[in-house]
This record gives C-alpha cells, structure tokens and sequence, in this order.
DNA sequence: ATCTACCGACCGAGCACTCGGTCGGTCGCA
DNA sequence: TGCGACCGACCGAGTGCTCGGTCGGTAGAT
C-alpha cells in the first residue's frame, strides 16, 4: 500500500493533460462505484476500464495496479471527508464531536456509493494481506483517538460525566455507526441512520451528560 | 440457494458411508473457517478441498456446488445458534432477551471463526446477487422481529417505559452488536465485545428500563 | 524529437465445474 | 458359499473462462 501521489504538480496543462485528468477522475469515480457494489476481490480491472470508457491497458496506464487503484479511490475519500469534519481546520470536541459525527452520518444517507465502498472494504480487509488492512486500521483509530479526545474534553470542561466510561462510549459509538450503515445499506428505508443515530447521541447525552452545555449554547 | 437435505434416513450405516458423512462434516468445518478468513468470493473450492483432505472432484461429489457448501454452512450455523438462545423452546422477551443477547455475545467472543464469518457474509453479500443475499436478509429480520417482541411485551408487563422508542432501539442493539464485532475482529485485545455490549444494555435499561424488573428477580 | 495518452495482442495462473473412470462394499439370488 | 448387479466415495485430467499484468506499438500535441 501507500503508493506516492502522481505528481500533478504541473502549472501549465496541455490540451492532453486536460484529457489525461478527465480519464483518471472518471476511471476513479467508476472504480469506487464498482468497489462499492462488488467490493475489491469481486471486481476486475476489465469492468473499471469499460465503464470508464478505456481499454484495460488505457487504464492500467493510469494507475500501475489494482491496488494502486484502491489506493488512490481511498485517499480521495479520506480528503473529502477530513474537509468535511474539520472544515475550520479544528477537529470539534466535546459532546459537539458527536454532533459532527450525526452530520457526517446525514451527509453520508445521501452518499449510498460512499458508504457501501466503506462497509464492504472494512468487512474485506479484516484480513491482514489485504491492500486496504492499513487504511482500514489506521480510519478506525483516527476515529477513535478523536472521539475519545472528545470526551476527555468534555470531561475537563464539566461537560461529560468524569465517570463516564470513556473507551466503552466511543467503542459503543463508532459500533452503532457502522452497525446502522450495515442495516441501511442492507434494507434501504426500514432504518433511518440519522434518526437512529441521534437516539444513541441522545442516549449518551442524556445518562453521561451534565446538563451544562445546554446552558451554554 | 436452498438445497434440499441429502438423505440420511438409511437406518443401516455401512462403514463408506461413515468415511463419508465423516468427509463431509470435515469438509463443512474447512469451508467455515477459509470463509471465514478470506470470505466466499475469496475463498476457492480448491482451497476447501484441501484442507479437507479431498481432491476438488472429491468435495464436489459431497457439496454439487460452491454455492451449495455456502449454504450448508449457513444451516449448520443456524442450527447451532437457534439452539443457544431457544434451547427451552422459548425465545426470552422483555430486557431477559437482552441478556440473553449478552450470553450469545460472550460464546461467540470465544469463537472468531464464526464472527469472522458472519461479519465477512453480512458485508459480502449486501450485493442482491449474492449466493448468501437471502440468509442474512432473514437473519437480521429474524433478530429485529425477536427484539422488537421482547420490547413491546416487556411495555405490556410494565418493565419497559411505554414511552420507548422500540424501533430505535432495536436497530441501535443490532448495530451496536454488528459494530463490536467488526471492531474486535480488527483489533482483537483493544476491544472487549462482551463488556462493551454490557455497557449498552445497562444504558438501554437505566434509560428505558422502569425498574420495576429489578424488583421482579 | 520527444512526451503523453492510449490500444491490441498476449501470457501464465487461477477459477468453477465436468467427465470418465477406479475401487471397495452391499445386496439379491443361485 | 459364491457370483453378478449395483452404488457411493473418490480421483485425474481436462473444459472454457476470467483474472491481473506485460509489451510493443501508434497517434497527436508540443
């Protein structure tokens, strides 16, 4: 894994490097979608290359492999994402963190592609060989090193319960977020991961919080 | 899907047929765990044939299909775990089912092959297509129905406050339960399954619970 | 002249599954 | 007791197909 970026660094684009990006970007979104439905194992680079629109070897051009593939699709996610939790470039804390996540979880039941890619490569890559098993690991620890920064925060600032149970929570949390992805995906319009998921924050909030956010707001 | 069951009604065992339900059963348990680890696409006749002891043309005289080993495993896994939570004949209801939930969730913890494999399927098989698709459609179905009994009938005999919001809840035990899973399968030691569980379900009942069944035992 | 985008032909490995057959045991019948 | 019909367990060798990836090349813009 971890293949460096392409550099795309040039300041002047001719008329074929438009061209070049336009076909990366769009073998890109297609190979999420693919990954989405069929997961990794289960989709080859032939179906990427026709619903892009090249032949196999105009694809592998682009990037030198499959995992190469995987690789770019996932750090293009994890951009995304990262902007959208920390838009002013401060990640939020507190029980405001789990207000981010339930806004996150919002975003994400317009985003069926983004989530299936999310749900399908983290049941495949439990596997450590997996091309994907660092990234897997390394977003669930990010999540949890924020959630649970989150909490001790709120702790501090007498906002959480000092005898909350910490790791137990953020676990519980990032549980039910994943849980409710598993279930919308699997009968879409019986389960409401917004709803859903703001009954557990609200669960939270209501045994662990101390009342004085609300105040403080 | 939905084989029928190879007889076994021959009230006469020769000593082949032995030799033979002892390969098949042998096999079953192969195929479980290289499922398991690498799931059903990833997973290869060949693989479970070897580790079997059979030659490929050996399994597949037990199982005629892939498809059709797939889905003896699943029964036999089904059989299995009917019998644990039931095996008064009886599903729990009220916060009981609850706790039996916790029990069920304390067996698999000494068992990662099994959670392994339902976590690898459930996400695997979303796809509509897939030769598990139907399985964990009735699985989860299975487990909300019960759930969402346990609760109204736990309303009806006061233990549970009227106010609950049933299906929230449900769905938020189902996802806390598929959450742990796929967490304790990647990071086996940072995540405890069972006291995480237990920590949900205390919070469900000091939030929803009326106290009243604590009295009752 | 050189560089990028891209393609067609090809390769070796692996896939699920089929076919034709061997072997040993069981059964009905003389 | 012995014999031929039959059956289930199992195997080796193949079937056609798909896989990820390589290689040598062409077209066109710079």
């Amino acid at each position: 894994m971890s293949f460096p970026p392409r550099y795309r660094t040039a300041p002047v684009k001719s008329r074929g490097d438009l061209a070049g990006e336009a076909s990366r970007s769009k073998a890109l979104r297609a190979a999420l979608e693919l990954f989405a439905v069929s997961g990794f194992k289960g989709t080859s680079i032939a179906q990427v290359a026709a619903k892009t629109g090249l032949s196999q070897s105009g694809l592998l051009h682009h990037f030198p492999s499959k995992a190469a593939l995987l690789s770019a699709v996932l750090e293009e996610r994890d951009a995304e994402d990262g902007r959208f939790i920390s838009n002013d470039g401060e990640a939020p804390l507190g029980w405001a963190a789990f207000d981010a996540l339930a806004s996150l979880v919002a975003r994400n039941s317009t985003r069926p592609q983004l989530v299936s890619l999310f749900v399908r490569l983290s049941a495949e890559a439990i596997e450590p060989g997996h091309p994907a098993h660092q990234w897997v690991r390394d977003h669930y620890d990010g999540i949890e090193s924020w959630l649970t920064d989150a909490l001790r925060t709120g702790q501090a600032q007498g906002e959480v319960d000092p005898e909350a149970p910490v790791a137990s929570l953020v676990h519980m949390t990032i549980a039910v977020l994943d849980g409710l992805q598993q279930q919308w995906l699997l009968q879409p319009g019986r389960v409401s991961m917004v709803s859903d998921f703001a009954a557990h924050v609200a669960l939270l909030r209501s045994r662990w919080g101390t009342g004085r956010d609300a105040e403080l707001r």
